[in-house]
DNA sequence: TACCTTTACGGGCACGTGCCCGTAATCCAT
DNA sequence: ATGGATTACGGGCACGTGCCCGTAAAGGTA
């Protein structure tokens, strides 16, 4: 019954330090017009109540709205990939939008390196407090990472890293462990005389990725001295005349190919051509969830597709943005994702 | 430069229908003192706005502190599965408490039915505003489940559902599905003339996740015209010695069994047999990612885990029950988790 | 001393909602 | 008609923080 008298927060510091609520906030916010003296006492006295700011107040009395970008590639005719990390910033958005934090998407082509640029310098040219990036060109975002570093704007990777340029925060896979786990399914109820192929299809020669990813897939063999020979082949063009067209070539030089791994989300146009071809005794591997490719999953063209939550990592990009900028949390700066396994079986529960 | 004169929210409602904020108020919160005709003005003025309640403000506002109640099996000796969903509702917890959550967790012995219905007890006497319960009891359930209703208590369960409680939303594995999963990864590269065994090790009689399983396993050996013989062994000993007995037998019984399907986080202890007896040749397959477990999978004792990311199903699961009390937004009633597969390759980015 | 500038700080409103308390208006029974 | 109960509604403070504005005190210059 009795009156409780306890005061909270910035108005319980500013009582015990004989100061206005306006002293301590301009300490909190390290603002100036504080003498050094009460803001040694102010700080001392925020030090020992482990003072935690109420978000809630803060945002609400704020008027002031946090605006982060984000900048992917664009959903393309050979790929809708990239709608999954799109809807996890959605997702994110709708969170934190109450929260007074706006969502700006910018898009890009991926066959077309000043896209990026561009939409870069447009983002720069915006004014946002952070910026979330999938850095599929390497030297121009070494250029955007500097300036954002001057700027003092935090920034975020998924899906690919660029470990030097000092992001926030990753979030995406372990490429080479990936390639890893690609051998080992692969290899799993493989023959030994058999070949195995590994298939990269791509326009770009920024093959980072690539490389990761099938240095990878060469040590599982390494590391359990399984003894199939590795074919390689590198397709420069994405349509289906071209792949089918080096895929009977190889295909005819090695009679004896038992499972092929593809690199990326274009193992669906694989599968096609291993059904055209009547070939589909051979075990296929691959990336991504996506519809084609699930299609193949479900008549078992394609064994397994292995995935690395991409709605996810546009979820926890954004959030690792707010996190910062809102909350002042720290973040982890690497955040390696699950290396997920997609089956026939399985894939109807699978939240990419 | 000119004065902005919108109003927003509960202001600009009262403004439009010519009452004061109170009556407005009043409405959203359906409470009584409002009469018929200014009532439904007001609502067809919310209508109109698709007003959104600012949950900031309202947290702030409000002083009245939600809290929420979760009910676990404790980590035993025998497994600590279950130190992962409580881990999810700390997150979650770390998340709402800002918001003025609180959590408490109520835990209880797998092997004491009692203790299961004692705890539930002690819930329904904390007058928590919303629940969480790993129904591991049928009966008991339903009896808690009955009390909720009538208290208007929302309540979820995880990791195994009782599909005609209507829990508030029900977050966990489709088990026949998974059992399905199961079997495909068992057969992958299982010789025809082979024995399959499935083994489940349980004290407990209440076992309808168990039979769900096995009903899924079985059902993919139906529609692949998987001819493998099915050898089935219950076990109601959870130590070392009963399980080795037991296995001892039905090995010395049945000589050509090629593979082995776990039902339960115990795949361990079978593990742990059939390296003292020299027969990791056989493929072994089981549930959940406890440390026992990736042990033998790091060994190649354990083929395959299968898990159901339980870690999440807590955070999802107090998530489900702030998204009802604080945000007043609709769940979703089932909510399937992926059925994950885990190996040695890919075990140490597994985010349980 | 008179006047101006700078420093250091307090007062108090605003954010959008919750909710207590007060009161005019209406209804009902005597 | 009088009094009491009920209904329908408004006023206004509070939540914890951000930040504008005002001002006393200190310092500087002539």
């Amino acid at each position: 019954m009795e009156k409780e008298n306890e005061l909270f927060g910035v108005k319980e510091i500013a009582r015990r330090a004989n100061v206005s609520t306006a002293t301590v906030d301009r300490v909190l916010h390290n603002r100036t017009g504080v003498s050094e003296k009460t803001k040694a006492k102010i700080n001392a006295i925020i030090k020992e109540m482990d003072y935690q700011p109420n978000i809630l107040a803060s945002r609400l009395a704020s008027r002031k709205i946090i605006s982060l970008a984000a900048l992917l590639p664009d959903v393309s005719e050979e790929t809708d990939f990239w709608a999954a990390p799109l809807n996890g910033i959605r997702r994110a958005e709708a969170e934190m939008r109450q929260y007074g934090v706006q969502v700006q998407v910018f898009l890009f082509d991926l066959n077309d390196k000043d896209s990026f640029a561009e939409q870069l310098k447009h983002i720069l040219d915006g004014g946002f407090h952070g910026i979330l990036v999938s850095p599929s060109f390497i030297e121009e975002t070494r250029k955007f990472a500097t300036e954002c570093a001057r700027r003092k704007i935090p920034y975020v990777f998924i899906d690919s890293d660029i470990p030097d340029l000092h992001s926030l925060s990753y979030i995406g896979p372990h490429l080479r462990k990936s390639g890893y786990v690609g051998a080992k399914l692969l290899t799993y109820r493989l023959e030994a005389e058999k070949k195995v192929l590994i298939i990269n299809i791509s326009k770009e020669i920024d093959n980072y990725n690539y490389l990761e990813i099938e240095d990878g897939f060469r040590a599982y063999f390494n590391d359990n001295n399984q003894q199939n020979e590795i074919v390689r082949i590198d397709i420069r063009e994405t349509d289906y005349q071209s792949v089918a067209r080096h895929l009977t070539y190889v295909f005819h030089l090695n009679k004896d190919i038992g499972a092929a791994f593809v690199t990326n989300s274009r193992v669906h146009t694989v599968a096609s051509f291993l059904k055209n071809s009547h070939r589909t005794h051979v075990s296929l591997i691959g990336y991504d969830f996506v519809k084609e490719n699930v299609g193949y999953l479900e008549s078992n063209v394609i064994d397994f597709l292995i995935c690395h939550r991409p709605d996810d990592q546009g979820y926890r990009g954004m959030m690792a943005l707010y996190q910062t900028l809102v909350v002042n949390a720290p973040v982890t700066k690497q955040n390696y994702m699950p290396i997920d396994i997609v089956t026939k079986e399985n894939y109807e529960f699978y939240q990419n």
